[in-house]
DNA sequence: ATCTATAGACTGACCAGTCAGTCTATAGAT
DNA sequence: ATCTATAGACTGACTGGTCAGTCTATAGAT
């Protein structure tokens, strides 16, 4: 057996993990799933391949762990924000102003999970599809709200909501392309307006 | 060397390239791009792979060509139809019957143009980002010469066709997923009533 | 004889995941 | 206070496999 001096061990119980989970985030934010290696995170973190598979089993949890996180955060967000507001323009305003700000800030991350859909992996193409989902039905849910109280007139829900969600991911999909400085918030009020006026409202 | 003896060559001229071309086209929708290799694709038309790259430069440039063969054939049959209408309400109905009639007959290869965002393939991410703005284009154009005859009042048409684009994909990737032999053609409608709204026409 | 299409063995790079072993903190015994 | 023993965090060389692309040979057409 060979004999090779080790370097010296860090000793902060799972901040290494936090440490892992930040550096993969840039990384595969900046080069997607399949560009990067383990190996890569590895040595951008300053750990080791070994230490990365003591956090987390494999290449693909460590994925989901990252866009959990990312969705999470998203969503907490967007959820505080709705439940201050009564009238069903705000209720549509606020979250997707509280939206397009975290994105921006956000842009690699966003576009990770926007776009992670054909990494020819069944477990991250389920789990992508679940926050779809997740998605959907959060804004399901408040249009259902909004229909029971009479703010707008009955629909199909949750055609509708699945319509949106793509709507205003492709909006941002097409800003994260273009990076030409233009802020995100410019598309607000038309993209708002369109989908008020989607589901009856005028604007 | 090795000296084995080759199988008899077939003699078809560039027919081999179409047998190619459908092969690939069947193993990229069912397999995705990164699953499918070139020697699968090889193996699987009953050519070689020296033929392949004789016909192709590249597994990318391979994959283009299928995609833009496919998005072809969608914007011709899509083309032809919207020019037979003269209202507005038909200008949207018909072509969005057609398109989702022809993306129930190629739900893979659906799947696989609206999904192949995160190849991480500078080439191919460029790609597909063009097919989206000249799908965009094509629903901007429209919509602008529906406000030049006054069907419809003014409005930001780029963002409103991204927005629609984003929405449809959506509604058809959903509809992939869940492939519960449900048609297509039922959320037409209800989708349909959501764009006319959003550009402020009653259905 | 030359050109074109074809076959498939081969190369080289890359990479997820494993494993045998190392280091360090601390709990409990003395 | 000092001395183990154990757990658990960590290391990086190594393995086994994959796969895009290359190369040489060759069959048939002209």
């Amino acid at each position: 057996m060979k004999k090779i001096l080790q370097q010296p061990k860090r000793r902060n119980k799972s901040l290494t993990k936090e440490i892992i989970l930040n550096t993969a985030e840039n990384i595969f934010a900046k080069d997607g799933y399949h560009k990067t290696s383990m190996d890569k995170i590895a040595e951008k973190s300053g750990t080791s391949k070994g230490s990365i598979y003591f956090h987390f089993p494999s290449k693909e949890n460590l994925f989901c762990s990252l866009i959990d996180k990312l969705t999470n955060s998203l969503e907490q967000a967007t959820i505080k924000k709705i439940n201050q507001k009564t009238n069903i323009v705000n209720q549509i305003n606020t979250p997707l102003n509280t939206l397009f700000d975290l994105i921006s800030k956000h842009k690699n991350l966003t576009k990770l999970v926007l776009t992670s859909s054909n990494i020819s992996s069944p477990i991250i193409n389920e789990h992508i599809f679940n926050i779809h989902e997740r998605f959907a039905n959060f804004i399901k849910i408040n249009l259902d709200k909004a229909i029971k109280d009479h703010s707008i007139t009955p629909i199909n829900t949750k055609i509708t909501a699945y319509a949106w969600l793509g709507a205003i991911n492709e909006i941002i999909i097409n800003w994260i392309h273009n990076d030409k400085n233009i802020p995100l918030e410019t598309t607000l009020p038309e993209l708002r307006n369109l989908l008020l006026r989607s589901i009856g409202l005028v604007p």
